[in-house]
DNA sequence: TGTACATCAGTGAACGCGCGTTCACTGATGTAC
DNA sequence: TGTACATCAGTGAACGCGCGTTCACTGATGTAC
């Protein structure tokens, strides 16, 4: 049956949404199509209406997660408290256990890697976030910014990583913790 | 046919080999049970002959992995310099993109997190790599050695799995240039 | 030493299953007259 | 305003495919006599 012509860009961003937080709960493999699309509250049926292919929707989510990544950075005060609290909360046990909503680099750049069709978009992310992560917040030296984001970035994601690898939360807690202690 | 008996010892430790290569490589998602036999040199069918499931195949490979870095880090020489070029090796260009027998963190850590029966490996080998790179290098005091281990580790691994998710080559080298300068 | 038989790792066809993708069909809506 | 028709997102069965796993069978080796 035909729908109300405006209902289309409200599904096509709920599938989105939806996908976006799947992947990033279960990988890209750990999720197909129809579950992506049962969770948008459609059927299987008319995904190919909204994108060409899987891996077109994948492209997306990583799109979706960074922009919205992107909006949570800006929306910290650009100060040294606000840049630690951005950091606290990154390494919080809280962003440990729920990874849907997520950094979407700790939850899929591993599989990104496999996947060279992927590269490109989790690319744009990455030059985005560095970029934003040197320019929001206040950092030693003006010229070092950027390095010193980096460093900063990797320590975060290589601790989430970890920290989310081991079922023993008290070792989970204190990667965390030590790489809290270092960067705030 | 029977075979000589002492060729299931060699052939077991060929399949474990290979398949500890190629999940690194291509996840754990990625690589097929037919493929994994194949690359030893077998046919798919007798897998149960030598494991239960491709669970416990997964489970074999985070242990023979994990006892390849340690044995390596053991036969670097335990000095300051041995240290920095520990990690000057972890993040180079030849890490970044030999994955099939470097980091099982960097390379499967992620899937990993969503699968709990592979957690107790994982967690073995944090356990582990975090108390031998703790004590086998000098840190700058004694009581924070485990700390600053943690720290150094979760910069590396975070620094490999950024740089492996680009394409943009000097993205990837300035991200692996700006840790190892930060830890050596 | 020679012969007959039991062993059991390897073989490869087969199983059920879920996947990404396709497509003939449906039918409420918007449009033409 | 009322009627007839074209539209097209959604439906759900179906497709081919590769997966993990199973199993009846093979046949060179080791053993018993």
């Amino acid at each position: 049956m035909r729908y109300p012509a405006s209902d289309t860009a409200e599904k096509h961003a709920r599938i989105l949404d939806q996908a976006a937080r799947l992947f990033r709960e279960r990988g890209f493999s750990g999720v197909s199509l129809g579950e992506a699309m049962k969770a948008a509250g459609l059927t299987h049926g008319p995904f190919y209406n909204h994108f060409s292919s899987k891996q077109d929707l994948m492209a997306a989510c990583i799109a979706h997660a960074s922009a919205q990544s992107l909006a949570d950075m800006t929306s910290v005060e650009p100060s040294v408290a606000g840049k630690s609290s951005y950091i606290s909360r990154y390494l919080s046990p809280a962003h440990c256990n729920i990874r849907g909503s997520g950094c979407v680099i700790a939850a899929l750049a591993a599989e990104i890697a496999r996947d060279p069709s992927m590269k490109p978009s989790m690319t744009q992310h990455l030059r985005a976030l560095i970029e934003k992560f040197a320019s929001h917040f206040p950092w030693r030296a003006k010229r070092d910014a950027r390095r010193e984001a980096i460093q900063a970035l990797s320590s975060m994601v290589g601790a989430l990583v970890l920290a989310r690898a081991t079922d023993d939360e008290a070792l989970s807690e204190e990667i965390l913790e030590a790489v809290t202690a270092q960067l705030t």
